[in-house]
DNA sequence: CGTGCTGTTGCTAG
DNA sequence: ACTAGCAACAGCAC
C-alpha cells in the first residue's frame, strides 16, 4: 500500500487516534518472519510504556515510548496498521498486535510479509541500518530546486528511476513518480542529466504537491489500502496516467502508454510528456 | 490449473 | 562506485 502520502495519512490518524496512550499487552501472533524477525522482546519490554511522539520518517512509522526506546514500522507492500477494539477477532495475516489501557487495539495485518518492525532505542536511531543511507524528505525544507538539480544532474539512468532512488529522494514509490512526471511533461524514459533548469523547478514542484495532494485526500487506495479505521483513500481518483493504460490521456486524450522500467510498470502520456 | 502482474527495498552480481 | 536484476510473499486478474 504504501508510498509517503499513505503513510502520512496512518501517522495523522496515529496521532489523533493512540498518542498518549498506555501499552498494556503485545502479543505477537505468528510463526512467521516479516522481511526480519519481529522482536521476541517487545512482549516483555513495552508493557506499561506511553506512547509519548509518532512521526514518519521516508516510509517508516516511528513511534517513540515513554521507555526512551521507540517501535518503527515499515508496511512493505501490503502492510496495514489497524486501531479496532477489545471485541476485533484476528484474521489471517495479523502478525501482531499492541493492546492499550483504553481497550484499543493496533493490529499489524501483512499478506506478502514484506514489512518491518524494529524496536530499539530511541536515541541515535538515524544511525541505523535503515535510515543511515535514506535521501532528503521531499516535504522539508532541504527539498529545495538545487538540491534536486544536485542529484539529478550526472544521473545517467531515467529519470522515474532517479526520483524513486530512496537513497536520492525518500517516499516517492511507483504511483507518485509517474504522476509527478505527467505534471511536469516529463517522459519516465528521458535520462535525469537531461532535464533543463526550467524541467527540474517543475519536477521539484510537482513532486511537492501531488505528495500534499495525496495527504489531503487521504492517500490512495489500491487494491486494499486502508486507514487505521478502516476507511479508504481518494487520491486514485485523481490519478492522470497511474493505472490507466489505453484509457485517454485527461488533458490531450491520446491514449496513455503502459511500459516497463526497472521492473516496474510506468505510465505515461507520449503527446504530453516529451 | 498456470502465468504474470502488484503500493518496497536491500542484496548480489556485473 | 555505479547500476540492473532479483528475491522475499500472498493474492488476484486473466
Amino acid at each position: 500500500m504504501p508510498e509517503l502520502p499513505e503513510v502520512e495519512s496512518i501517522c495523522i490518524s496515529l496521532k489523533k487516534l493512540i498518542l498518549h496512550e498506555e501499552i498494556i499487552e503485545a502479543k505477537i501472533l505468528t510463526e512467521y518472519s516479516l522481511r526480519k524477525e519481529i522482536p521476541r522482546e517487545i512482549a516483555n519490554e513495552i508493557i506499561g510504556c506511553k506512547i509519548i511522539k509518532i512521526e514518519r520518517r521516508a516510509k517508516y512509522i516511528l513511534i517513540f515510548l515513554s521507555n526512551v526506546k521507540i517501535l518503527i514500522i515499515h508496511l512493505g507492500m501490503s502492510g496495514k496498521l489497524l486501531i479496532k477494539d477489545s471485541s476485533y477477532d484476528f484474521q489471517k495475516h495479523d502478525h501482531y498486535v499492541f493492546i492499550l489501557k483504553s481497550g484499543k487495539q493496533v493490529v499489524y495485518n501483512d499478506p506478502r510479509r514484506f514489512g518491518l518492525l524494529v524496536f530499539t532505542e530511541a536515541n541515535n536511531i538515524m544511525n541505523l541500518d535503515i535510515f543511515k543511507n535514506l535521501g532528503v524528505e521531499p516535504l522539508s525544507v532541504d527539498f529545495t530546486r538545487a538540491k534536486l538539480k544536485e542529484l539529478m544532474f550526472k544521473v545517467k539512468k531515467p529519470i522515474k528511476l532517479a526520483i524513486m532512488d530512496n537513497k536520492k529522494i525518500v517516499g516517492i514509490g511507483n504511483i507518485y513518480a509517474s504522476e509527478s512526471l505527467f505534471l511536469s511533461k516529463i517522459s519516465p524514459l528521458r535520462m535525469a542529466n537531461s532535464l533543463s533548469n526550467s524541467e527540474i523547478n517543475l519536477l521539484h514542484n510537482n513532486i511537492i504537491e501531488v505528495l500534499k495532494n495525496s495527504i489531503k485526500h487521504g492517500g490512495s487506495t489500491l487494491k486494499d489500502f486502508k486507514h487505521v479505521n478502516g476507511e479508504s483513500g481518494y487520491f486514485q481518483n485523481n490519478f492522470f496516467v497511474y493505472g490507466r493504460e489505453n484509457n485517454n490521456c485527461k488533458k490531450c486524450s491520446n491514449l496513455i502508454a503502459k511500459i516497463n522500467q526497472g521492473g516496474r510498470s510506468s505510465f505515461y502520456c507520449s503527446n504530453c510528456q516529451k
